[in-house]
DNA sequence: AATCGGGTGGCAATCGTTTGCCATTCTTTG
DNA sequence: CAAAGAATGGCAAACGATTGCCACCCGATT
């Protein structure tokens, strides 16, 4: 069914079958009923394809993600795609594998089928962001650049309240597990730790940087285990549980030996063992919110002071059992092989 | 860049780019070389809805989950994406929430603009997958009808050696934990567990169906105490989870006191406490090869015997700790409240 | 030398929809 | 009552690519 066969049915022209259905003031009321009864009863669907030739809109917008597999994104995922669906728009699913050149690339390719994007951990320089943004509506997650829409996921000041957990529990020295080395929160999370460690007078330190996936878990306990710290506060919490796993073997038991906070609160980080304690991020949420910032700029008529630039995310901590009080003298001294 | 500028450029007629770029045979190799140099060099990007609309083919490929949030499909969307990716295919993700309804009304939506569909986890009727399938290329997985191209991943006989298993373990009382109503694949399962606990000659029982969701774990877990069985097989994994946090309130030890056996292996199995013995479905494999499956019958001159009707995949049992020998007399009664 | 046919390339229609512009009709308004 | 202007609907040209058909050029065959 074309908009020329309802046309046909109705006995009016194509033209005004087209206005009737997307743009109702433009048309007499009676005709319209007339035609959309007709849509109705022929089942007329829209081609989209046809429709983006002409106007450009495509009613689909692509979510790039750095791994599929990283249960960070599934959040994200299904956040854009709740938001997407009910706006009735389609979802474009595109792994960039932490490559920024695929980034561009597939942005590139696909632009004109997108109306939009959304970028979850982007992988990009700062200017690369912009030229991009230029092109192509975006709004990113988790990514403070200038003229770029973003939704931030406040999980600095969540790490500082870990850090005074950390603290009130009398842990005085702290290392920082660092996650991969293009990501901007990385950097934030452990500034924000270095501040707060400094404000209470706890020692800290940063070690690695390891992928942000469990197997760089092993690598990461051990280092961990090196440096004597009997507290940390890691990246993320997929590389968290990968680390607890390794501890386990090693037999450095959490939380007495050493404590552990994740950040993200991911699934997996309340059934692992021990439960992790974490920074709580409202991903799902941060995704939910970088659609309607999308979709409230590419409507037509919003008014440019309705356009949020920035929306901040809070987060908290959330304690569970991979956290306990200090006690330095118990913790067994482990060698490192 | 359209590819009137590249025949502008070149000086040959718009039909000759075309070609040039889409049926090599078709044009004289020099023109083709200056005309491929001039794409390249103004960086033209052919426009995929221009295309769609008169060849039919958009180079996309839908994949339908019943929910984005369960790690089943977690590992089904990447091994799609992987596959559609090398292939030069978009993903366009959709979450039919559980709903038949929403899964034929978004695909009759955008047939327009998909080349084909994975359906996996259908909750379609027979009939409804048929028709269906006679509108738009279709591959299911986990679902085995005639006449529409599946891949069954086959957990019925991994839980078969699941009983087996817990049967040399001294178990003679197993209960099964069903899922979700409309799921293909529950049904499966449990008959495979009666079958082979009859040959064994262990008792068999099934209870409930609950959703195949964390939180039904705790009546599930519940439910399966109330039965005095000293073994069980869940649905799948995240149902075996949740009863795993909710029988460890209880008081109720993994496996001393009951065994627990899941289907899956999904993110998480092998973390959470105590790790779960399950089957282990080769998840990624079956998107990867669903897509292959697609895209071959997409291909214009496939012949027809090399189109694979369904494909099986084998599983097998994984041994982890939530598993263990039978101690009838050591179990405690415990009040159901 | 006339004919044939393969190899190339152009013309123009087509896909389904949108939209600028014009024509008509109807309603106001001075 | 005439003129202005709003409301309504049609025409036709896009959008960017694909593809059936035809024309032309050349070398080969008879």
């Amino acid at each position: 069914m074309t908009i020329t066969d309802i046309a046909r049915a109705t006995g009016v022209a194509p033209s005004t079958v087209s206005r009737a259905l997307s743009r109702p003031g433009r048309v007499n009321a009676a005709t319209r009923q007339r035609i959309e009864a007709a849509a109705r009863e022929l089942n007329y669907i829209p081609n989209t394809q046809a429709r983006a030739l002409t106007s450009g809109r495509t009613q689909t917008i692509a979510v790039l993600v750095t791994d599929v597999t990283n249960p960070f994104y599934f959040g994200i995922i299904r956040g854009t795609q709740q938001e997407l669906k009910s706006a009735g728009y389609a979802n474009l699913l595109i792994d960039t594998e932490d490559s920024g050149e695929v980034e561009t690339q597939m942005l590139h390719r696909m632009r004109p089928s997108l109306d939009g994007a959304i970028l979850a951990a982007s992988r990009l320089s700062e200017r690369a962001l912009v030229n991009l943004a230029a092109e192509i509506p975006l709004v990113t997650i988790n990514r403070n650049v200038r003229g770029v829409q973003s939704v931030m996921i406040d999980t600095p000041s969540g790490v500082a309240q870990a850090v005074e957990h950390l603290a009130s529990l009398g842990h005085n020295d702290i290392v920082y597990v660092s996650g991969p080395e293009k990501s901007w929160p990385n950097e934030a999370r452990w500034t924000a730790l270095r501040n707060t460690a400094a404000r209470h007078g706890v020692q800290a330190h940063r070690i690695g940087r390891f992928p942000a996936a469990r197997p760089s878990g092993s690598a990461a306990a051990d280092a961990v285990v090196n440096t004597r710290a009997t507290a940390c506060v890691v990246f993320n919490d997929l590389l968290a549980i990968g680390m607890l796993t390794r501890l386990r073997e090693r037999g450095v038991r959490v939380p007495e030996d050493l404590s552990i906070v994740g950040c993200d609160d991911v699934f997996g980080a309340d059934f692992c063992h021990p439960p992790l304690t974490t920074v709580t991020a409202p991903i799902g949420k941060a995704g939910r919110v970088a659609v309607a910032m999308l979709l409230s700029r590419l409507a037509p008529r919003t008014p440019a002071h309705a356009i949020r630039r920035q929306v901040i995310l809070p987060t908290h901590l959330t304690i569970r059992e991979s956290t306990g009080p200090c006690r330095l003298a118990a913790r067994p001294i482990i060698s490192n092989g």
